[in-house]
DNA sequence: AAACTACGTCAGCCTTGTTGACATTCTAAA
DNA sequence: TTTAGAATGTCAACAAGGCTGACGTAGTTT
């Protein structure tokens, strides 16, 4: 449990009423969150969900399809939509497996690396100005609470990914 | 600025890594936060829109079709498809305004209220779990961290809704 | 050889967003 | 008192990005 550093551990913060102002601050925050690359990716022929396909695929280099299926959540027809148009594009290429030639070792390009870069640089922009905002122990709770939200099977995605060049 | 309690305010949490970790924190907490609300409404004909609407109309009785154009952030051709099925099937109801007769002023009817109750239990037993979890303190630090990723705009709608009866 | 795995693909459907155009009703201003 | 503008609803068409189901092809494992 916290320290309650403010002497009062009262359980105040778990009224209904605070939740509901933590639920409505979600909403209104994961809309700034997606604004930035939204507005880079409008007038590409990309959305969100190449986003987020390159975002992982440049955290973890060398990660197989079925894994980044497992991270995004979405069926393999839904992502196979996307990776198409970013395969066709040059943004994202393909190597076989060295061990099992069944898979699929998905990395960024340099065009890909590029626009991944753009986007990030957006997105973490307002998250750094937040954090700045807010300071290092804010910073901290965010990032307990966040996680404690998650699916436990999130949650291991979320602590569990490393460079996937086995 | 934070009050540097730990004596190093060492600006380490403004790294890039520390950044993407957090905007993964968003990306994997937000799907936790609607799985919820989205297995209730599934098999009803509902989706997350409809939660939407029903929140910020029980938040705000009496709110106007615009304004709460206005905080969902989307079109009125989008907007009305989602209230007509929720005229249809009694769960929201437009009493014309007093004062100006041009204005819908919205309202869940008891069928409504039932429903926005079982989704909201839902969403806040989750959030309940993660604030227990995490503590008083993190749960400051988490709003506060929120409330400065919002636009300005978002931010006052956040702040800014009050009873909207006039 | 048989079974299973990883991946791709076709086809069709749904929700929820978008634009554009237009109609109605009511308010407010000239 | 017209007239402009605001609040709302609606039709149509389209797009992104989810989904299911079915099927095919390599490659691996048993």
């Amino acid at each position: 449990m916290a320290d309650n550093a403010t002497g009062s551990d009262s359980l105040l913060f778990l009224t209904d009423e605070q939740l509901r102002k933590g639920i409505e601050a979600m909403f209104f925050a994961y809309r700034g969150f997606t604004a930035d690359p939204d507005r880079i990716l409008e007038g590409m022929d990309y959305g969100r969900a190449h986003h987020r396909a390159i975002h992982f695929i440049h955290r973890a280099p060398g990660m197989t399809v079925s894994s980044l299926l497992g991270i995004l959540g979405v069926t393999k027809q839904s992502l196979n939509r996307v990776l198409r148009t970013l395969f066709d594009d040059g943004l994202v290429e393909a190597r076989v497996g060295k061990t099992d030639k069944r898979e699929r070792r998905l990395h960024l390009t340099d065009k890909g690396a590029a626009l991944e870069r753009a986007l990030s640089d957006a997105q973490r922009a307002r998250m750094r100005a937040a954090y700045r905002a807010a300071g290092p122990q804010a910073v901290h709770g965010f990032r307990t609470v966040l996680e404690a939200m998650m699916d436990p099977e999130m949650r291991r995605q979320y602590q569990g990914l490393r460079e996937d060049t086995p």
